[in-house]
DNA sequence: TTGTAAGCGTTATCAT
DNA sequence: ATGATAACGCTTACAA
């Protein structure tokens, strides 16, 4: 293996000194031309590359992005993600992930380690964090944005939605197709999903038919096999129940295939719908109703709002509220209807 | 902001030398008792953490551990990153994730990066990296073990499976239960998918019913929209397919969706058969067979073949098959069929 | 068992 | 425009 080769190596096969290759690295307008060309000829030549610990123990700084996601099984971050990779590309940015696994401590934890290593920015998952947590988040030097949620007191930025007035949305969407008895079904109540549970119970308790029954809930994380078995369970529990909320896609697409199973006709004897659409709400049989969370541009967003912050410019709407949009389909169409306005 | 916390700062607090402090925790068994409680307390007080740019210059070693995904939003990935996460739970080590989007190039300049940090071990997906990300990955003073297949020649070791066995597999469970006209069906057609369809393509000459217009591929990512549209292509090439082998889980739902929505019985009129066997596939209606691969498995395997070889345990398989398995469901069952021996 | 001294490879500061 | 020198905070010899 050819040996490392270090600022110096490069400075002396050009016949200049160490500093002066480093500032054509970083600050190429400062240096001659003729001397910026030797040294870039020679970098590429050598194929020297800088190493980052010791960049970063001299500048106090890195290129790191910390991004502290609940789980690197579910979807909705995985799209938050994508949003994220896509808009960082060909940006000097390296992006380092932690998952926090929806617990608070380790958040904690992460949230250590990753301010300890001088990021150039951190991005958080809700609001809900420890006391501490937001502490470190607030002495830690570079530009945090909050992602998925918004609320007042942000500790640096926001970007998100309110799950509240989603939870709200959906239901009402129910309720104004002609459904009356609106289960609930909750997985991992996460503080996102109990904020959409408060605003299907508001709605509910607005309408006067509102029922301890109808909701069921579980820790368990989200599945289309929990979908399954969480009707299953709201079905005994409330055998007239005649529409239900998920609040996940994947335990929306379970419960269609209960349905399909118990020969439950959806849309007429049964009202559903989701939570994020997925990419297969629209195409299942029938489609399937759900609530559009703008994921991707969350993260794209999150990530343009820091690296303006690190460029220096100054942000006028530091918490962004990028909304949610009811996505109506036939899951939904109402209570034994004939008419069939949409084609699936 | 409380001033940033050295290790002189413990030494001077406690009043041993900075070396001592070092010792405690990085080898506490080197140290005497009655010193080594008093540093632990001044460290916990002081809450002292680490700089991990100067332990990585003076030590030239770091605790991270490098992944190279080609994609964060598919689920596949998703489950090994699970056992990855799992796995590494509790243990010094931090995982940076690469998405290098199925690109040989990204992968490349993510590999220089990463080597770049003298990282703990290396994660890449598959086998067909470029000549320069082998040397890179030959020469990076790290174990590595390359993941998802397996194969002759590993750079170091390797956790996965025969893409290739494993599409006969699945090709031969639909001619043994008595389909004819099978199609497949392939998205992103990455080298794994491809290899699947080497596998098909085999079995069917071996058994004469190879046919070209029976393939449909595309280079477009796998979703459960592009299934409906892939079957949905099939069909008009070929309207006297009677089963079809799905190079992903979400291609196999899609098609169910999409026979259910032009009432093609499954599995009497039309066989499918997924890959990878998500959770969802068991409680579809009709459940859907699929070729289970253990992908949690494999991160946790890969991660601990990188903490023994850390460890300096020697490695007496580098190649771990970890295999797949036909998971026959009601969605295969065999063409015009009564009985119904699966009660889904 | 503990301490001293010399780096690790880069950048910041201050000269020239 | 370029260079010398001192950090940055830790670990690795080696010494005591």
């Amino acid at each position: 293996m050819d040996k490392k080769i270090r600022l110096v190596d490069v400075a002396e096969a050009v016949g200049v000194s160490a500093v002066t290759v480093s500032r054509v690295l970083r600050k190429p307008e400062l240096v001659s031309e003729a001397v910026r060309l030797r040294v870039t000829e020679a970098v590429a030549r050598l194929g020297y590359v800088p190493d980052p610990a010791a960049r970063a123990l001299a500048s106090a700084r890195t290129d790191v992005l910390g991004i502290l996601i609940p789980s690197v099984t579910n979807n909705v971050f995985s799209a938050v993600l994508r949003g994220i990779y896509d808009r960082v590309e060909g940006l000097p940015l390296n992006i380092q992930l932690g998952n926090t696994r929806y617990s608070v401590l380790e958040e904690e934890r992460l949230l250590g380690v990753f301010t300890r290593q001088r990021p150039a920015g951190l991005i958080v998952t809700g609001v809900d964090q420890s006391a501490r947590s937001k502490a470190l988040l607030r002495q830690a030097a570079c530009p945090v944005v909050q992602i998925m949620e918004i609320g007042d007191d942000p500790i640096d930025m926001m970007v998100g939605l309110s799950h509240r007035d989603a939870g709200r949305a959906a239901t009402r969407h129910l309720r104004d197709r002609g459904y009356r008895r609106i289960g609930f079904l909750g997985a991992r109540m996460d503080p996102r999903t109990q904020r959409r549970l408060e605003g299907y119970a508001e709605v509910m308790k607005d309408d006067g038919i509102f029922e301890e029954r109808l909701i069921v809930t579980t820790r368990r994380a989200s599945t289309v096999t929990l979908g399954c078995e969480l009707l299953s369970e709201l079905l005994s529990r409330a055998p007239d129940v005649d529409a239900v909320f998920c609040n996940n896609d994947d335990l929306a697409v379970g419960v269609l295939f209960e349905c399909q199973r118990r020969r439950i006709s959806v849309p007429e004897d049964f009202g559903i719908c989701g939570f994020n659409d997925l990419e297969m709400m629209a195409v299942a049989h029938p489609s399937l109703t759900s609530v559009r969370t703008n994921r991707t541009e969350m993260g794209r967003r999150a990530i343009e709002m820091l690296i303006a912050r690190v460029a220096g410019e100054p942000i006028d709407t530091p918490v962004v509220d990028l909304g949610f949009e009811i996505v109506a389909r036939r899951s939904s169409l109402g209570p034994s209807r004939r008419e069939a306005p949409f084609s699936t």
